[in-house]
DNA sequence: TAAAGGTTCGAACGTTCGTTCGGTATCTTT
DNA sequence: AAAGATACCGAACGAACGTTCGAACCTTTA
């Protein structure tokens, strides 16, 4: 139910040559591995993350992450062929978790409003509970080069498109006239900014702010436009 | 009248002990010194801006200025006297220049819902012109430390409070209820977000953007909160 | 228990970094 | 033309960087 912060969960992933394969052996094995493996994997990749967001990638180096996890500088390479695959690793995980659980949690409505309020709650209750793998992905978006950084772009890009989808189900449902581009890119902005100020002991918890912006979204949308007294549809 | 690219108006703060003082002779001098030094520097800020624009801050090295200067490396030192002093300066000139031409421009109206669409229309309009630096005063938000980084904190929570009244006077004028520090922050959100998508072959100019995000911005604020059955209050 | 393979390490490699220093051109003022 | 200030440079410093290598340790398998 709750998007609790995946600490442990960062691992799976195609590394270094190795394969994600069901145990060969007769060993149970559940859907993730959870070989010593990963579970180490998991946790030099949840250490990199808040390194990653205090530093910035750049800035952070691999003797930080050294430091942090109490493993050698030359040991960490036996997990990762190189920093930026770290950073690969992060934000393609970060991504992948966000979209897996919007699919499942869209599942479960089909009118059109809700469904956009779905979306936006569950973009806040990851990155609230998140806040530093999610400050990664959004800080360090186009670090990334090449083969790497365009996998990372292509799953932004799936994103980018549930929510354009949901959008224009929305603007026809209710027969209005925006541009969807635009909402999209307004929406993404309020909701990416707030690990720039949320603080926990002041603001609202993710339901609340969810409620709030989806408020002042979808007002936005439904009376924006050149006319200016319009009526409200909705419930005649 | 517009807020261009203020591509050699990057001068005149105090720089390494050096004053930003009138000719102390009897030569004409406009508002702003225009030594040879002053205009050097200009345009080395100009290219700094562009470096840390592309690569970031930490990502950017002296020698990059260098060679994108021409000047020697050991020559830098004579205008700035350390990186850090670099981002400092470019960081205070944008915010300096964008709450200046800011509060020009509001000077200009007395109507509430106006004084916000021209603060979003000034900020989108300079965000637009000055693209590169812009996105270093964004992205590099917490990167100077101690006195240069409360310096930069200090001018960022003015202009925070400039748009926080705005919204207060339009909300008081308009018997609303919302949260102030929640629509400042999504505007914000919105406002700032748009450096990481804006294509000017495909994207509308600020202008445009600015009439469609206050609008999308204002009738959320305007509609929001509980109830949803609300009359439009303006011109009954 | 011994071999095998997965895991970790100290030490170093070559490179790049921000910054400094002593000195030389260039300009301005006398 | 001398003198002083300003502008600039080649060369180098020490520190930090990402990464590699061979050897050691530990766990699992035979």
């Amino acid at each position: 139910m709750s998007l609790a912060a995946t600490e442990t969960a960062l691992s799976g992933a195609t590394v270094h040559g190795r394969k994600k394969i069901a145990h060969p052996d007769g060993r149970k094995s559940h859907e993730v591995n959870d070989t010593r493996f990963d579970r180490r994997m998991a946790d030099l990749l949840t250490h990199a993350s808040n390194i990653f967001c205090e530093k910035g990638y750049q800035g952070a180096s691999m003797r930080d992450l050294s430091r942090a996890t109490g493993m050698s500088l030359a040991g960490l390479y036996h997990y990762f062929e190189s920093k930026e695959e770290l950073l690969y690793l992060i934000q393609k995980h970060t991504f992948t978790t966000i979209i897996e659980t919007l699919r499942q949690r869209l599942a479960g409505s089909t009118d059109p409003e809700e469904r956009i309020r779905i979306f936006i709650h569950s973009h806040l209750e990851y990155s609230l509970a998140n806040k530093q793998a999610m400050k990664v992905l959004v800080h360090e978006d186009d670090t990334l080069k090449n083969g790497r950084g365009a996998e990372v772009a292509a799953i932004k890009k799936e994103y980018y498109h549930i929510c354009f989808n949901l959008l224009e189900d929305f603007r026809r449902s209710h027969g209005l006239e925006f541009s969807g581009r635009l909402a999209v890119l307004s929406l993404f902005g309020m909701i990416n900014w707030i690990h720039t100020w949320h603080n926990p002991r002041v603001d609202a918890d993710a339901t609340t702010l969810a409620r709030q912006m989806g408020d002042i979204f979808l007002r936005g949308v439904t009376h924006s436009g050149k006319a200016r007294n319009k009526i409200n549809k909705k419930k005649p």
